[in-house]
DNA sequence: GGAATCGTTTGCGGTGCAGCAACGTTCCGG
DNA sequence: CCGGAACGTTGCTGCACCGCAAACGATTCC
């Protein structure tokens, strides 16, 4: 196992307020793992033994219905717990986890949960926040999917994405994660068809540019008042 | 302000597993409060001055869009708390709370969120399990709306009132309250029109009966087949 | 370097559902 | 008891979007 640097870890919002000495102690429990691209981290109804940080890459939560379909719920960020099906009150989890890239991430028994919860209350009271922060987006997303058209949503995506994991080009705003137009398409409640037609859209309006698993936003104004408005 | 009985909340969710001692002492802070039909709990966007906890009739969690299109996001009943901000990490309400019948709703100051949380942790976990289960319960929403067709929707909106609000008569199970065409429309994220035509065919097969405001459910069974299959 | 695979594009047809409009029905208040 | 408001129904029209199918480039793997 590697040792575990604290200093890289301190400023995390899991982390916020929570002595360093405290940080080290809840370390020493944890487990440092490589998940290579497309590998999952964690499994939709398996048994929730151990709950997750990712410090390195992007990993996508989605969920298959029962009859095939899936969905991605949300992408995690460096920085992001995951795995947290102990917060919820489950014993397995309700979705599975996938490295969009190369990984690394932070693991600890889900046995610790409730104990460190309790001994360290900030840590607590931090994940709780991510619970609640995680149900209000849902709650956005619910009126999103319920009152706007396709082309509203998938703009909004792109325009998350952006955000979440931009890289800054001559061009625009790189996504820098393999995105394919699948993938657009379980985000947003469509399918890749329309997905493909909305961004050749754009392209020729000079919106955004894309390639194989890859989209650049080249004017995020323009694309934001795509989301928003009209 | 009316005397509060501990026996009669002794057994709510919210309070399992907490001493009697200590729900008395949450109780001393608490204000009994009537709610008239119609009449708003809580306003979205509103400074979050206080939590509730309904103790009688039923209200509706509606969330208003910038352009004002309404989405309800939820039905409260008996025993849940309500407008819980505090435990989302924020000051102001993001939804509005109105009584769908005449309601008696139990108040506490958003100020003693912190307080109760922390000197009756049973409380606190409760508490947080709810904001678990709506997380969940709101994904499961999201994986509808962007899966299933609109008749699906209707059908499992309709499954989920009777189970919740739901009583036996002769002709079927009646949802025991206001419920319009529009509001079955805001829950699914459809127009009252198709809500309309969905009942009106419904009622030809036996499946339903309704009137204005009115929806019983006459075979539970066959209407679960259509919410979930075909 | 050629074949197989994967992601993407694009045309075409079909349809689920929204939007509008008109009308009917129930309820309520003066 | 009457008039109006609120709720519900229903026909028609349109179109946003899906689903299928076929073809095309880019990648990967022998």
């Amino acid at each position: 196992m590697a040792r575990l640097d604290r200093s890289l870890l301190a400023g995390l919002p899991p982390f916020e307020g929570l002595a360093p000495a405290d940080l080290d102690r809840m370390l020493e429990h944890a487990r440092s793992q490589r998940v290579p691209k497309d590998q999952p981290v964690f499994e939709q109804e398996a048994q929730a033994h151990a709950f997750f940080l990712l410090l390195d890459g992007h990993v996508r939560v989605v969920k298959t219905t029962p009859d095939g379909q899936q969905i991605i719920v949300r992408y995690i960020s460096p920085g992001e717990l995951m795995g947290i099906a102990r917060a919820l009150g489950r014993t397995t989890y309700p979705a599975s986890a996938i490295a969009a890239v190369d990984c690394v991430v932070l693991a600890w028994p889900s046995d610790l949960w409730s104990e460190f919860t309790m001994r360290y209350p900030e840590f607590g009271t931090n994940a709780y926040k991510t619970v609640g922060t995680r149900l209000q987006e849902t709650q956005a997303r619910v009126i999103e999917l319920a009152t706007r058209q396709v082309h509203n949503r998938v703009a909004h995506a792109l325009l998350r994405l952006a955000d979440q994991a931009g890289k800054k080009t001559s061009d625009g705003i790189l996504i820098d994660l393999p995105l394919s137009r699948q993938d657009i398409a379980e985000m947003t409640g469509t399918t890749l068809h329309t997905v493909s037609r909305l961004l050749t859209a754009w392209e020729e309006q000079g919106l955004v540019k894309s390639g194989r698993q890859k989209v650049t936003v080249v004017e995020p104004d323009r694309l934001s008042r795509l989301a928003q408005g009209d």
